[in-house]
DNA sequence: TTGTAGGCGTTATCAA
DNA sequence: TTGATAACGCCTACAA
């Protein structure tokens, strides 16, 4: 900087302010200032900028796991938006871990961030603490209580619009492949809401019908087989998300079932594939880019205005394609 | 660091190597240190630490998308094999543009990484300029010119071996379904490997059997309803990544046909979902994970001792599964 | 509109 | 083994 300065025959401080704020500066000086710096080839040091100025024009996020079609699709959208305001993502992921989402924390602050995005609302004491004392906006996504600062969708809804749809089909015996419940209040949030509106139905939904799996299709699979291997196997399945139905899908049609005339499947998230499998995914749509986007929103707005906390709640949908069908006639 | 010092009774010097050179400091000093920073809760200043070490322990990495599930898995195990270093991975992705690739590696490069991982060895003069001038460890992922630091695939080779496949089945008339060729040096080379292996066999892959689309299934199904409704549609299709292929399975499908009596399929990749679809999808396993951990490894490797350049050439296999099958009798 | 000067929180060099 | 002290590269009142 002080070679470009020296270029430009001003002093180190014009050239930060011509860069960083251009206005400050006589139009004439600044074209000097930015001449030199090109020509010198001049690169502000990030790290020297967010020592001095106290911002690191980084934004954090941490999520269950990269490895998955909702999160990456929410990375993807939220790093969009960031760029486009001149912002970095910084991802970690702690698979599932209370410790490791602590951890993570941990470093991500400790490694300078202007704020931070994370997924549900349910963590440990020790992360609690940890985002408490952070001295940056925090934003929760998918879940968050009222006062958070938060996007969220409503998780038990989703779960009862997909139980619902299939009660008015006239099922009375559905089950549900969800994912592991522990640490991952979404999960919970849709078993609960299916829960819910079977019980106003007059229906249940016991453990007995509840299959918990990973979070993949192969989880899907099992689940569903685990279902279908009950002496009173379902007319319908719920799975907690996409992939995992989608799942239940393939294990039913390898068994030589169809869907939905054997078994009737819903999801919830409405994931791209969704509409291109055979059948067509009946599911909930989960707006999960405009989650990321959102939730960028919502973390810039903080960054700007200190102490700013907005909470936004994206509305869901059910969208119904040809996964499931009437139930057959029982007793 | 101050407080620390002065309730440690010690130098802030001291405490510094308390923390970051353990071995330099007496032992008894150094408890007294970390009981003090614990008790005031110091969390050291990452920017600061960055501006006087010179060291920022994070990585950046530049995919084309993250909303893919070869790049999230890729990112996932990168991210695993980085955070266990203690480093942070930075991320941004392209959109395969090469100017938005440029505007990524300036801001990443500007922000502050001691490495960086890039897919694909095919970029704009500027962007290879700014490489150039990075001043901090490049690996290349997927495709890498033997100089480079890089870990790669044969993607030639798994074209070919597709094709070989195919050809072995009997197949004559194979079509391909392949992302946009343009900057993205992984599709052209796949594509290139199958059109060498048809050559070989006396054989063509002419262009009008050749569909370019989005690597997503919806472009996978919309490749494959071009090749099925030429005049002479195909008998077997290669997808450029599995993504395509389900998606051309799924295509083929919705239109009545039997995969793979009526139509073969083969992909590219092996990603989770292959094995689990109806039929099992026959695909090149591309050690996805492996090609993560790895580049992790290179660029750690080359921080630690800069100017070393690491090459690695990952091996790739055809898994045999289910979507392939002996063409019929043709002419 | 521009320059001066102090400081941001660490690390690293050199002595002690 | 520890302590001064000078960077690290930039930002930002404050003054001119």
């Amino acid at each position: 900087m002080v070679d470009v300065a020296q270029a430009a025959g001003v002093s180190p401080a014009t050239v930060s302010r011509a860069i960083t704020q251009p206005k400050l500066v006589a139009e004439e000086t600044r074209e000097r200032v930015h001449a030199a710096a090109a020509r010198l080839g001049y690169r502000p040091d990030g790290m020297a900028r967010a020592l001095a100025s106290g911002r690191t024009m980084t934004v954090g996020a941490i999520v269950p796991m990269l490895d998955s079609p909702i999160f990456a699709r929410f990375l993807q959208s939220m790093q969009l938006a960031l760029a486009r305001e001149g912002f970095q993502l910084l991802v970690a992921s702690h698979e599932m871990s209370p410790a490791a989402e602590t951890e993570a924390v941990r470093t991500l602050l400790a490694r300078g961030i202007d704020g931070l995005v994370l997924v549900g609302a349910e963590r440990s004491r020790e992360t609690a603490g940890l985002l408490a004392g952070a001295g940056v906006p925090v934003v929760l996504t998918w879940c968050g209580h009222p006062a958070d600062a938060a996007v969220t969708v409503d998780n038990e809804k989703a779960g009862a619009l997909a139980a619902e749809h299939l009660i008015g089909l006239g099922h009375r015996r559905i089950g549900m492949v969800v994912g592991h419940l522990a640490f991952n209040d979404r999960q919970n949030g849709r078993l609960a809401g299916a829960r819910a509106a079977m019980k106003r139905a007059g229906l249940a939904l016991p453990d007995s019908r509840v299959s918990e799996q990973s979070l993949t299709l192969a989880g899907g699979r099992a689940g569903c087989a685990a279902l279908l291997d009950l002496a009173e196997p379902p007319t319908a399945v719920i799975g907690g998300i996409d992939m995992i139905a989608i799942g239940c899908m393939l294990e039913a049609q390898a068994r030589g079932l169809a869907v939905p005339r054997d078994l009737s499947v819903a999801g919830i998230d409405d994931i791209d594939m969704a509409a291109h499998v055979m059948p067509p995914l009946t599911t909930v749509h989960i707006p999960t880019a405009r989650i990321g986007h959102k939730a960028a929103d919502l973390v810039l707005g903080a960054i700007a205005e200190p102490g700013r906390v907005e909470h936004a709640d994206l509305p869901i949908e059910l969208i119904v394609r040809r996964s499931c069908c009437r139930a057959p006639d029982q007793n």
